[in-house]
DNA sequence: GGCTTCGGTAAGTCGTAGCTTACGGTAAGC
DNA sequence: GCTTACCGTAAGCTACGACTTACCGAAGCC
């Protein structure tokens, strides 16, 4: 398993998805985080090790609190690999196209 | 939950990944995708019925077979948002940046 | 009309992911 | 030192999702 692919594994559940988004806004700590969401601060902590351990955030300490950041050499990667899906899904349709074009007479594609 | 986010969730299995992953090459049946993928028949059919529902496939008949490719708007939204994740953090981090810059000193904020 | 291929759906099992409460540990403030 | 604020981890429960087998329908082929 890719980088990439536990990355969009990890981002699969919609609170890690939540936490995420929040995150882009600006750096936030492990409270703050819960008070906004409707799940509780351990809950937060355990999908902020997640995130983590796949290279999507960061964090710093800052005094008896913990921020966390997005890494954008993580999000890099991810998105990096959906612009391969993306070139890869346009050259099959390309090809596709041009089967298509070579065999006019062709056969049900509806 | 917008679009976007439920692509993410459905991406969020790894046996769709793998599906989501070999439809970016070109269109494929149901029975393909089970002859190349260590699950059965009926549990590729249940995680294509997922992934059209969310937009990232379509499908089409091809007499008895149903060929399933990637549906390229689909996967142009699940993109943009992506984009978008990327544009805000590092607008955050320019903007943390700047902050820094500015108190030099070291803060607390808030 | 049979027969075969192919695929969607139903029903049921089982593992695990996500959540909670409880606890311990560290840094700041008095 | 004591207390408070903040956080990570352990333990345990529960719900859900991924998988299987079994069944049935639809489209081609003889």
């Amino acid at each position: 398993m890719t980088n990439a692919t536990a990355m969009l594994t990890a981002l699969g559940d919609p609170t890690r998805q939540a936490i995420f988004e929040r995150l882009t806004d600006g750096p936030l700590a492990v409270g703050q985080l819960a008070d906004v969401l409707p799940v509780s601060r351990p809950a937060v902590s355990q999908h902020l090790k997640v995130l983590k351990d796949v290279g999507l955030v960061t964090d710093r300490q800052d005094g008896t609190r913990r921020l966390y950041s997005v890494d954008p050499d993580g999000l890099a990667v991810l998105r990096a690999h959906l612009d391969g899906f993306w070139e890869r899904s346009l050259a099959a349709f390309q090809q596709h196209a041009n089967q298509d074009r070579e065999r006019p007479d062709h056969d049900r594609d509806n």
